[in-house]
DNA sequence: GTTGCAATTGATAATGAGAATCATTATAGT
DNA sequence: ACTATAATGATTCTCATTATCAATTGCAAC
């Protein structure tokens, strides 16, 4: 099976760090590749079934994420989400939908997010703090819950 | 001891639901009045001593939540931390310190949050989400660990 | 391609934040 | 004050996540 290009920028990353990329690894990124936002441990196993056990899975993500590997998100109640960095997968957003709960990615224009990232810097020069990052997360009603 | 004007609007809300305002959950809201950021039930037992058992902390911070009279944030790892909400303080935003991991409120002014509204409106309409509220995190190093 | 060995696995136990229980106590309206 | 009902708080329960550890696997050197 030839190696897809998320793969070979993620074995790299894990060669740096002395981590193993092994198969239920590799099965872990190419789910959160596909994924179209954050997912937890509990939505990877039943999408992967026993291909790779809750235990590993868990200690996979947490595993990725010191190595810079996946992001996690802690923007709903009782679980952790994860999703592929942004070096990987490119800066992006999020919706929450009030209603059913899916967290969703959205990419927005250039235009766009250089106005946000000028809002970000403002506010810190006005308050002192310096900004490393931004996270905009917009809560509403999905396509399907309106 | 005069009830302050935050403690009448909480009690008329509580009120509307028949849920009673008593002794302990006074002295949660006046700690949450007081809070410059989103506060944890274990942050407001430790402030709090044993005025407050953990356990009544919890319960009463379910009930408020259901009432509307605080919000839950889940931005930070393993915690939830709570803040009055919107209609009692005013909207706002939050920076997070990568480095010490507080939650400090911030209000930005009326151009830049209309700017920001107008973004968020910009983007539910490209992709067919019906935003009903939005939080903008920025995330960085804050005054003492600059 | 074998070998050596550190890294990984996975079943299971431990942890910890938060929710549920329930007998007792406090609250508010009459 | 009396009563009906809501709240309390010590305790137990739940469930997501972490730690353990003996068995296995990946990888690089030979
Ligand atoms: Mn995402
Ligand atoms: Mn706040
Ligand atoms: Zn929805
Ligand atoms: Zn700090």
């Amino acid at each position: 099976m030839a190696q897809t290009n998320l793969e070979r920028q993620v074995e790299t990353r894990l060669r740096e760090h002395e981590i193993r990329l092994t198969e239920g690894r590799r099965t872990l990124i190419q789910a959160l590749g596909k994924a179209d936002g954050p997912k937890s441990a509990a939505d990877l196993h039943s999408r992967l079934g026993d291909q790779v056990p809750l235990s590993s899975i868990y200690r996979s993500l947490s595993v990725f994420e010191d190595a810079g590997v996946v992001s996690p998100h802690y923007s709903t109640k009782g679980v952790t989400r994860y999703e592929l960095a942004e070096w990987l997968t490119g800066h992006h957003h999020h919706l929450v939908c009030v209603n059913c709960g899916v967290v969703e990615d959205i990419e927005i224009d250039d235009r766009l997010e250089t106005q946000l990232e000028a809002i970000v810097e403002e506010i810190g020069r006005d308050v002192s703090f310096a900004p490393v990052d931004h996270a905009l997360e917009i809560d509403g009603n999905c396509r399907q819950c309106q």
